[in-house]
DNA sequence: TCGATGCTACGGCCCGCGCCGTAGCATTGC
DNA sequence: GCAATGCTACGGCGCGGGCCGTAGCATCGA
């Protein structure tokens, strides 16, 4: 209706503080926050999140779960993760135009979570590889399986066990780094959580960034010939810490 | 890196004010529109919207055309029609969460253009068809043709010559009134364009909503076996001039 | 050349809202 | 029970920014 152009505004308005912006961006690799870290995260005091807290979730940008004293805030759901997706190409283009063109942060770019599942070029390679290997076909919601897909989620330990839900397994989703598409979708989750119990992949500190270890390489690499996530030469800039606070 | 949190914020901040996603709304067609028509659109004087207009700009969500002394705004690019549908996604579950379930304006669900290519029922009904004839499959940045699929872009007439571009001929685009995929990119686009040359579909005044006509049902369902496109009992609702403002 | 039109620049008003201080309620641990 | 901790509710401060009026520049038409 055109009912939706002001609630577009309010939307978009609640993402438009810094404070909330810092808060969502934190929460964007899917797990969930006390209020207390989101509020040092995002540079303001506990009072102040609060509130911040308050209208996301009368927004519905955030969900809840109350253990004891705390409670821990997640993004309401992978549409949430996706629009932010959304708004952060236009703002790496924002960046690559008048700013630096410099190197997003090596770190990032190259491998990150993106609300559950991979981007970076650990993300790109992945939905190459499967690409170049024919193991995706067009579906309904957007990517499904083919056989040898479904052998090749099985050889990674992942059971592509279809579901009833009308969303598909996988969908592609614009990779704000590279510009290109990676997997999401919940087989691309399931992927995502194999490879950290496996620990083929592993989390840093403070950071979406993720480490592809020598024995997640070579899992992959097995499973999935074609494989191929190009490590950058990667000048290490350590200051992910402030740069919250930006 | 995160340096990109602030970044989030500024652009999301540019799109949450009632007036600036207003116009932003209005150019979701695609079109150009002159800085008048946006103010008048957007509910505000013109002084305003050029400051508006200003920022936009300034942000790099707007591209201008000078014409004698006319300047037509339209969206920077199709990054920047994706990162509002991710939004309006949003926007339309929070209306359906809280708000009337109701229909959301039976035309614009039913077909309306999305930047440059069809959306609503009409481009899922497009999208699906190619789905199960079998005529996608998936390429490194989005769909391609399979040589049936060229066939049926053929006998529509519209060229599907390959571009040397990296960005794919089709790329699917989440709908935010279905909730599904439709078709986006450039092979959309001049599909579109076809459309409107050949008078399969016509645009309505003041609005996104476009009609399918009689002749254009019958060249897409004879061209693209499996197509339909349902139209809804549309109870009527032609309070679509106001609701900009609401 | 002169008036009309489209658009932008500047200035002042004012409201919204982001901020934190204080205070209050729930939960945990001693 | 009592102190400590996590979180939220409320109130007042202060500023950013959205709004329009006036004014100025470019373009178009007669």
């Amino acid at each position: 209706m055109s009912t939706d152009g002001p609630y577009l505004a309010e939307i978009a308005h609640l993402m438009g503080d810094p404070a909330r912006a810092n808060m969502l961006h934190a929460l964007m690799d899917g797990r969930a926050l006390t209020a207390k870290e989101l509020a040092w995260l995002a540079g303001v005091a506990p009072q102040t999140a609060s509130g911040h807290l308050a209208k996301l979730m009368d927004g519905g940008l955030l969900a809840v779960a109350v253990q004891g004293r705390h409670r821990y805030y997640r993004l309401a759901g992978p549409e949430v993760a996706q629009a932010l997706e959304g708004l952060m190409v236009l703002a790496g283009a924002q960046t690559s135009r008048r700013r630096l063109p410099s190197r997003v942060g090596a770190e990032l770019s190259q491998a990150r979570t993106c609300y559950d599942h991979f981007a970076g070029r650990l993300g790109i390679g992945i939905h190459d590889a499967l690409v170049a290997g024919g193991h995706l076909r067009v579906a309904e919601g957007g990517y499904g399986l083919t056989s040898s897909g479904e052998a090749v989620f099985m050889a990674l330990g992942v059971d592509p066990v279809p579901t009833k839900s009308r969303r598909a397994a996988l969908r592609p989703c614009l990779d704000w780094s590279e510009r290109r598409p990676h997997l999401a979708g919940h087989l691309a989750a399931a992927l995502a959580c194999r490879c950290f119990e496996m620990a083929w992949v592993t989390r840093r500190k403070d950071s979406r960034a993720v480490t592809l270890t020598d024995a997640g390489r070579a899992a992959l690499a097995d499973a999935l010939p074609g494989f191929r996530c190009d490590a950058e030469p990667a000048a290490e800039m350590p200051e992910l810490r402030q740069a919250v606070f930006a």
